[in-house]
DNA sequence: GATGAAAGTTACTCAAG
DNA sequence: CTTGAGTAACTTTCATC
């Protein structure tokens, strides 16, 4: 995991369809030298797999929410654990602090956003749960390849 | 933005890199039906863009970690937003309720968070935090395509 | 690491039903 | 929407330097 292979992640991050010989010229290597580059960093898992960015809004899902939750116990924590079937469902954390889990959910609208929480109290254990409605979002994208600093480096001959 | 729009969405979500032979039987179309699909949903914005899911372990940033911000003033929003060029910066969300922002981070240690920290304190207006350090993560994608109750309506006739 | 080349696959588009 | 066809482009590997 070098500065080539950071360069490579941050520049399929952004565009996962680059081919190999624009890849390479973007970080400074042959189209071969990329491609073997990629393919070790697929088979180390460093790229778990590509995807796709999709618009909330135009697949139906406005309203971002981050809900904690917390528990009587944690012996019912497998079963909700099964709330990952739910495609509202984004992430699920545990969480250190005066919460256990953290869930980030995106509905419809508030109503749909009320029917998933009750959703989450029909399982005995839950005593609470507190949700932050999100306004706006001004950034929202998956793990940079990069630590700061990184660029300022690149930057410098050698 | 049909059923076969969701199902293409939902596949290609999964894996961005299926070829269109593969995808069209997958979702019951020939490759060039999914093809043409394809092209309409990125014209039309719901597919942003394609890009990778990074393992965070692998590029060293296993710490992840939520955190509130509080402001005096909406004064200095403008300088903290700038916060974005932090590759430790994944989302920056505006959320209702007793705070302001909410900045999901992912760093090395929890001394890079603790820096990272310190860079928002310099911020004038930042009033306090509160951080929520994530223990382990049950579940981490991105926005899907469908809502709860489509699948069973698609496993229906017609 | 770069170059050049090769074979196989896929993307992309279009005509016709 | 489907099938079938066609070209251009890309992936992937390899031999060579």
């Amino acid at each position: 995991m070098d500065t080539f292979d950071r360069k490579i992640l941050s520049a399929l991050i952004e565009d996962a369809e680059m081919s190999y010989e624009v890849l390479g010229q973007r970080v400074g290597l042959s189209p071969p030298a990329a491609h073997a580059r990629v393919k070790k960093l697929r088979e180390s898992g460093a790229i778990e797999h590509s995807t796709l960015k999709i618009d909330p809004v135009k697949v139906g899902k406005p309203l971002l929410a981050f809900v904690f939750v917390d528990f009587a116990g944690w012996g019912k924590s497998r079963k909700l654990m099964q709330i990952d079937q739910f495609p509202e469902v984004e992430e699920i954390h545990s969480v250190a602090g005066d919460s256990g889990l953290l869930i980030k959910v995106r509905t419809r609208d508030a109503h749909a956003l009320e029917l998933f929480l009750a959703k989450l109290y029909e399982n005995s254990g839950v005593q609470t749960t507190k949700s932050y409605i999100v306004l706006s979002t001004f950034l929202e994208r998956g793990t940079q390849a990069n630590a700061t600093g990184d660029w300022e480096v690149d930057l410098l001959p050698g």
